[in-house]
DNA sequence: TATGAATGAGGCTTCATTCAT
DNA sequence: GATGAATGAAGCCTCATTCAT
């Protein structure tokens, strides 16, 4: 028997039982449906019929409807942070504060706009869903926020984003300004590392501290 | 009998007969809805509901839940555009490129933020709206797309804009940083004006050309 | 104020003031309308409009939908009866058993295909109608039917309709013709006259006592 | 998964299966509400009634109410044409003229009277119907009256109908008294075999040629 | 494990009807 | 006498969900 809702992400574990399989297609397909129809807009026959099955199956994998879309949200933004660990993990420790926040950008973006479905679901429907779908998420979604308010704060306290600033908004524009990307990026306009290398710039030059008072 | 869908934006004229505000009564309450409820999860009960009245009224002066819906997401984008029109319109003519995107910026956000569910109906549902409600919309998308496309491209070639990136990722970036703040901000928490200026100086500071030569 | 539900029919006296003009516009409007429609499928909308005026008016004359449509009802078969009897009245005193049925059949035809939505509404919705608005219709009904039923009562005594079939049978089966002609009749294909000609010979050869016998 | 509509005619084959069962349910469930109600006063609650499950199960067998319609529609003159079509080919090839269309008779009184509400549905509504509704019966009404118009044709040439008649007329009358028969006939009054006998002598007698001439 | 069949809740929409003007 | 505005009841239809197989 497959494992209830609230169990590990659909990518995590070896589990691949045929079983294991088909859940993680009804988790994908209700991640795609929910990333162009919205909330209200999603409905189980379309995520159904994308994942190659009747509606009803999908009971078999998930309690109901609303269960299976929280899990989406859950896992989108879930992914999101941990790809991120990874990232920041592999840098070396001494890295500098602006480099750190660099990969950040460079993460969000490719994880955003070639991965997943997932973060676009959870990204377009934040402000959609019910409350109580939600908790698990903005569990996550505040955890994500930290790594970058700490990112920040340490790029202000080394002196590499300038301090006249409110740290707190200018985080949440930067980090608009990434999400929104989902809203107009298409392969076919662009290179991906056109995009991630046009934000790095804009953030790291427009949060530098300001060179005119040196000569 | 009211004017059918089509007519002018709601907060157009001085229609101030009854039945003209009742009308417009119903496109707010649609915008609003519709800015927290995404396209599917409006129900025209909450609709009537928000505008006091019954929801088959609303049939009184919309032929349907679509028509009223194209029109809230026609008027977003509309008014944001006049509104920046006006905007620009009350700068001195041979004022620095960069002193209009500015204002712009101003604009965008005060109009999103201050002023109206619409924009933020008109924002958020872009991506979930069926195709043949936004045929209106997108040429008033296009056409604001098409005022800041100018705004950049007179930047760059005064020198105002640094000349070595894609200034159309780059201003899609920008307004994306702007859409998305409605999904954050909220009155309690920082003053609007701090938004507008911190948002301004990231963009100023950020596609302004590089400094390093100088000293 | 206008005459309530119940009054004579429309075109009786000749109350000419404009209300009465009115008034009998509206019934004519219902006539038609119901005459295509259907009893369900008779909306006040669309009398209205064939009567050009708004729905409401309506209501200035009739107290109710199911009153009107009563109304008309009643006018189809009542109208119907009038008609006969004033036919049958020119006639001869002694004129033949048979010939009183051709001018019943004339009369029939005539007042169906000729004069009135309001016979074939009447005709057509017989079976559709809930059983207590048909409380003065059946009665008038069952007057009209009383008449043929007579005419050829006198025309089996008097010989001149074969003796060896079930009258009412009969009768019935050539109201029914009669009747059903309104659903395939059109002024443009064939006269009137020739339709009644022809239905004249069928019931007179038809219903004529056999004539092998005689040589 | 239940054919669409457009399938076989309900009593068709011998698709026996549950689901089969059920979509023929419902055929004859709308057959009868809308041969008593008309058009538009077929409720989908009523017929769901009548067949003894829930409105919504419709849908699962028909795409709408006017599908559904349709195929009542379609199916009634269809399964007329059919079961005269077979009653004929039942005659010895070289049967007079005049007893074909004596089975003609008896063929279509039966069929309306005894066997179906498909039939009364179908010749009660033809006139409430929107055209776009009644393509395949049309075609099908066309077929069946071209079978009478056929018979007609050759009692004429065989000198068993006078020719001094306006063929399509008479014919038109002849079917009219047929269908009317609906709207009277009640089991409890008259025997079935007597109207039958009662029609198809008054059409034999009536479009005879006379005989006066002969003494 | 998965599907065919069915249901109940709820949304959009129509329409007779009312009421103030 | 007549209309603009509004409402309540009801019908069609969709969809999540269940259940037997």
């Amino acid at each position: 028997m497959p494992r209830k809702a609230g169990s590990p992400p659909p990518s995590a574990d070896g589990g691949d039982s045929k079983s294991q399989r088909t859940r993680t297609r009804i988790l994908d397909a209700a991640a795609h449906v929910l990333s162009v129809k919205g909330f209200a807009g999603t409905r189980l026959t379309d995520v159904a019929e994308y994942a190659q099955l009747q509606a009803p199956a999908i009971y078999y994998y998930f309690p109901s409807r609303e269960d299976l879309i929280e899990e989406v949200m859950y896992c989108g933004i879930s992914d999101m942070r941990v790809h991120l660990e990874r990232k920041l993990a592999e840098l070396p420790p001494d890295a500098p504060a602006m480099d750190k926040i660099m990969t950040a950008v460079d993460s969000h973006l490719r994880h955003e706009l070639e991965l997943s479905d997932y973060t676009t679901a959870s990204i377009r429907n934040s402000g959609q869903i019910p409350e109580h779908l939600r908790t698990r998420q903005k569990k996550e979604e505040a955890a994500y926020g930290r790594i970058w308010q700490r990112l920040f704060a340490d790029a202000i306290s080394d002196g590499e984003i300038r301090g006249d600033i409110d740290a707190r908004m200018m985080r949440l524009l930067v980090m608009g300004a990434l999400n929104w990307a989902a809203e107009w990026w298409e392969p076919g306009r662009g290179t991906l590392d056109g995009v991630v290398r046009t934000a790095q710039m804009w953030v790291r030059t427009g949060l530098s501290p300001a060179r005119e008072a040196h000569p």
